[in-house]
DNA sequence: AATTTGCGTAAGTGATTGCTTACATGTAAA
DNA sequence: TTTACATGTAAGCAATCACTTACGCAAATT
C-alpha cells in the first residue's frame, strides 16, 4: 500500500475528483454522479486520496463531505519546479557544457 | 499502454532518473548503476520516459545518451499551480463561501 | 577473427490497480 | 417503525506493473 502523492494524482479519475472539490466540497454521491464508474469505486478513491492526505471528510449526518488538503501537492510543485530552467532551455546541456568550458579557461 | 507524464513521474526510480539525467546526460549503462535493480528494469524505464517524451536518446556509438525533454512536465506544473491558492489557503471553502455571500449582497 | 561491451527485448512472475457486484451499517424520512 | 438513503467494505477479476533471467545483436576492443 504505497500512498504518496506522485502516486495519488497519477490516476485521470482521482485528479478530477480533486478538481471537482477543489473549490466546492461535495458528498460522495454528488462526487460520483461526475463518473461513469460506480460508486464504489469513487468511494476507494477517495478513500486512497484521504490515505494521502489529498482530502478530509467531514460527517454530516448520514452523508460525508470531502473537502480539499492540497498542501501535499507542495511537494509535486517543488520537484517539477526544479527542472522549469532545463524545460524552458535557459539551461539545459549545451549550455551546462558551455559553462564548463567557460569555468575551465577561467582556471 | 497509458504513457501520460502524471503516470511516469508516480514511479519513484523514474523521478530519480530524471533527477540523475536532467542537469547531465548519461547512457543507459552510467544511470543503471545508480540503482539497485538490473539493468533492464532501468531500460525498461527508460522506454516508458521516452514514450511519453521526458527523455530523448542519442546514439553514440554502441552507447546511448540519455537527455531531459522536460517540456512536458509543465503539465503537471500548471495541473498543480491551479491548486496553490486553496493549499495555502488564501482561496479556501471559507473564502469562497463568504464571497458568494458578499456576491449575493450586490445584487 | 574472437571477445567484450552496451544495450534492447522477450518471457515469466508476483504484486498491485481499478473495477465490479453484493452485502452491511448508520442516519433520516414516511 | 418501516422504509429509503448515504456510505463503507469485502470478494472476485482482468489488466497492468515492476521486476527478473535469458537471449540476441551491433559496435568496440583485443
Amino acid at each position: 500500500m504505497r500512498r504518496d502523492v506522485f502516486q495519488a494524482i497519477a490516476d485521470p479519475t482521482r485528479r478530477d475528483i480533486i478538481n471537482l472539490i477543489a473549490f466546492k466540497p461535495m458528498n460522495l454521491n454528488a462526487i460520483a454522479d461526475n463518473f461513469d464508474v460506480s460508486r464504489p469505486a469513487i468511494s476507494q478513491h477517495i478513500k486512497i486520496l484521504t490515505e494521502c492526505g489529498l482530502i478530509a471528510i467531514k460527517k454530516q449526518g448520514r452523508e460525508r463531505y470531502c473537502e480539499p488538503r492540497l498542501k501535499q501537492l507542495n511537494e509535486v510543485a517543488q520537484w517539477v519546479e526544479r527542472y522549469r530552467k532545463v524545460w524552458e532551455e535557459k539551461f539545459d546541456a549545451l549550455d551546462n557544457l558551455l559553462e564548463e568550458l567557460k569555468n575551465n579557461d577561467n582556471q
